[in-house]
DNA sequence: CTAGGGTTAG
């Protein structure tokens, strides 16, 4: 915001032998002809302010030649500058104008208020507000969510007989809507005699942030024009909603339309690949990137340092971050909890002692991230002074996700006591998502009671998320208690929730093949049996044991395996491995934890087959290579 | 050369 080379005034001040520093003048032409365009616009400072000022005196220029503007905006930077606002008082025209430049400095400043305060004081004064007044206050009353002052603005535009200017429309329409008033921008929106593109962008974005992405689509469908803001609008908004698959396919669209992607669509783009684990669209966009300087951009690096991790390649994702040369501490954070889901816990927190080395200031997320790191390794002294550490040396307190991931920590490592009192004595309500930590950890530890006593708490926070009571059913079942299993399927009928059915997906060639568990509709069906049937053999040379005890159904041995044998992460595998050259990794998404069967069919394959496979579950990752997973069977 | 709309880590 802060523009014009003070150098550059500075040498054409000193043509005119005004005051001179530090013989920075390369000798400069006289621009004798034309100074005010040249030089006025050219000072930032009160320092240069004086001297354009001393050059208006000894030309004899007329003082209202000043852009006054800028001397507004001198004023406003330095309040308590008086020279600057003594210029001001010697100029009586054209007020409304100097006005308008201080209230757009106060509006894009820190405090925004100070121009509301502002237009206050310039209606005491009695000068008359135009549209461009109107514009600036209504960007603090955005800035601010101030409602009440927007809507007199808003009477004020009318009464002004501004209520046909388009920009101010916009403006308003956005102002209703982004403070919670959507039906209020809505109404005016229907009402205005004509809408640009920036109307119907407005909309879309404002629907979005209300989290009405079905009404947004309809607008983008609806709307007469669509620039590039639009689609990354509407990209954006997908992504944002949990759409990204959405997302990505308007993302085509809009590469047929004939459209170039900017910074900001890459952004969009890239986020959505992050979380549809779209590899090879990420690297594509990465390329696009570099060729057209993009990657300096940070946000770009960080949300590619995202995409990578998220993708299973961790190593891309560290050359990103490495090659950065300024870095904040998204940057670090994002590569934190990178490295805490791919299992490398010391490394995670190594990079947050170097990251505290360069003097970069930890935030909230950055402990999500090391308190990640330490409950998917079992590092519970760690994440216990983590968490001490916080507040003590870096005044964060925790919230509710710290808390979530600290019961996480203990209950997975057995400690469920303690989780348990963590819980109870913890300063904010806890929410599902802490009762449902605990329920994961009464899983790992064949914990009934404990888990009677987290379903209680969930019972009442989430009635309607079926994964609870999957889990809980699935302890019953473990502990061979077929008749509780049945009690609380029974009471997720009645409410009319069903089991998440499970689905993997692998991608290849840039194509996305998904697979639900039990699938035998597939074109490649007989092939796939065929080869998991001829890996079998194998695998249980090596000792394999179907681990039929996943299958919590009262059936035969026979019909389990059966069931097991089919798993979506298992097709998704074979399918994989079917349809790609030897020794390419292979990449897998999960939508649901990976079942403990699979994971060691995994670890077995891996080897058999000599492949790297990369599975993407609902909470981490897991590399399988040589027979080994990279979560070191800690999960 | 006084105005409005799109972006990243959990």
């Amino acid at each position: 915001m802060v523009c014009p080379l003070p150098c550059a005034s500075l040498c054409m001040l000193s043509s005119f032998n005004i005051e001179q520093r530090h013989g920075s003048h390369i000798s400069s032409k006289p621009i004798s002809e034309s100074p005010k365009t040249e030089l006025f616009h050219k000072f930032n400072s009160p320092f240069e302010l004086k001297q354009v000022h001393t050059l208006v005196i000894k030309t004899g220029m007329p003082i209202s030649d000043l852009p006054l503007s800028r001397v507004a905006s001198v004023c406003s930077l330095t309040p308590s500058f008086p020279y600057a606002q003594q210029i001001f008082q010697q100029v009586d025209q054209p007020e409304t104008f100097i006005w308008n430049s201080c209230l757009r400095d106060f509006a894009e400043s820190d405090s925004p208020f100070d121009a509301i305060l502002l237009f206050y004081q310039m209606r005491r004064y009695n000068v008359l507000p135009d549209s461009f007044t109107c514009s600036f206050v209504l960007k603090a009353c955005v800035r601010l969510q101030y409602l009440f002052h927007g809507r007199i603005i808003h009477a004020f535009v009318e009464k002004l007989g501004l209520q046909l200017n388009l920009v101010l429309l916009n403006v308003i329409v956005h102002l209703y809507a982004s403070c919670g008033r959507i039906n209020d921008a809505i109404l005016l929106f229907d009402k205005m005699p004509q809408r640009d593109v920036v109307t119907w962008n407005t909309m879309i974005t404002q629907l979005v942030k209300m989290g009405d992405i079905d009404s947004a689509y309809k607008m983008f469908v609806q709307m007469p024009d669509r620039n590039l803001r639009s689609w990354t609008a509407m990209i954006a908004g997908f992504v944002q909603c949990g759409k990204p698959k959405e997302a990505i396919a308007l993302f085509t669209k809009m590469e047929e339309v004939g459209l170039k992607l900017n910074e900001v669509t890459v952004v969009a783009v890239l986020a959505a690949c992050a979380d549809v684990g779209a590899l090879h669209l990420g690297r594509r966009i990465h390329d696009y990137s570099d060729k057209r300087g993009f990657t300096r951009n940070i946000h770009i690096s960080n949300t590619l340092i995202d995409m990578y991790i998220k993708c299973g390649c961790l190593k891309a994702a560290c050359d990103v971050f490495k090659n950065m040369k300024e870095r904040t501490i998204v940057s670090w954070s994002a590569m934190i909890q990178g490295l805490a889901i791919h299992g490398k816990a010391k490394e995670a927190l190594e990079l947050f002692s170097e990251m505290i080395c360069t003097g970069m200031k930890p935030n909230g997320v950055t402990f999500l991230g090391l308190l990640n790191a330490c409950s998917h390794m079992g590092l519970i002294n760690e994440g216990r002074s983590f968490f001490a550490s916080m507040t003590k040396d870096y005044g964060i307190i925790p919230c509710i996700e710290h808390y979530g991931c600290m019961v996480d920590l203990l209950s997975r490592a057995g400690l469920l006591e303690e989780a348990h009192e963590l819980i109870e004595q913890m300063p904010i309500k806890p929410n599902a998502a802490v009762w449902g930590a605990l329920l994961g950890g009464c899983k790992v530890h064949k914990n009934i009671e404990m888990a009677e006593i987290a379903m209680r708490h969930l019972h009442e926070l989430d009635p309607l998320n079926d994964g609870y009571y999957v889990v809980l059913s699935n302890i019953y079942s473990e502990a061979k208690k077929w008749e509780d299993a049945a009690k609380v399927r029974k009471m997720m009928r009645n409410r009319g929730l069903k089991k998440t059915i499970g689905w993997s997906s692998v991608t290849i060639g840039g194509t996305v093949h998904e697979f639900v568990a039990g699938d035998e509709t597939h074109p490649q069906s007989k092939d796939i049996f065929k080869m998991w049937n001829h890996l079998l053999v194998y695998m249980r040379l090596k000792g394999y044991v179907p681990n039929t005890s996943v299958v919590l159904l009262d059936i035969e041995e026979e019909e389990k395996e059966k069931i097991l044998f089919r798993h979506s992460e298992k097709l998704a595998l074979v399918f994989g491995l079917i349809n790609t050259p030897p020794g390419e990794t292979i990449r897998i998404c999960k939508n649901l934890r990976v079942c403990e069967d699979c994971h060691a069919s995994f670890k077995l394959i891996s080897s058999i087959v000599k492949r790297e496979i990369v599975v993407r579950d609902r909470n981490r990752f897991h590399c399988f290579k040589d027979g080994y997973c990279s979560c070191k069977d800690y999960w």
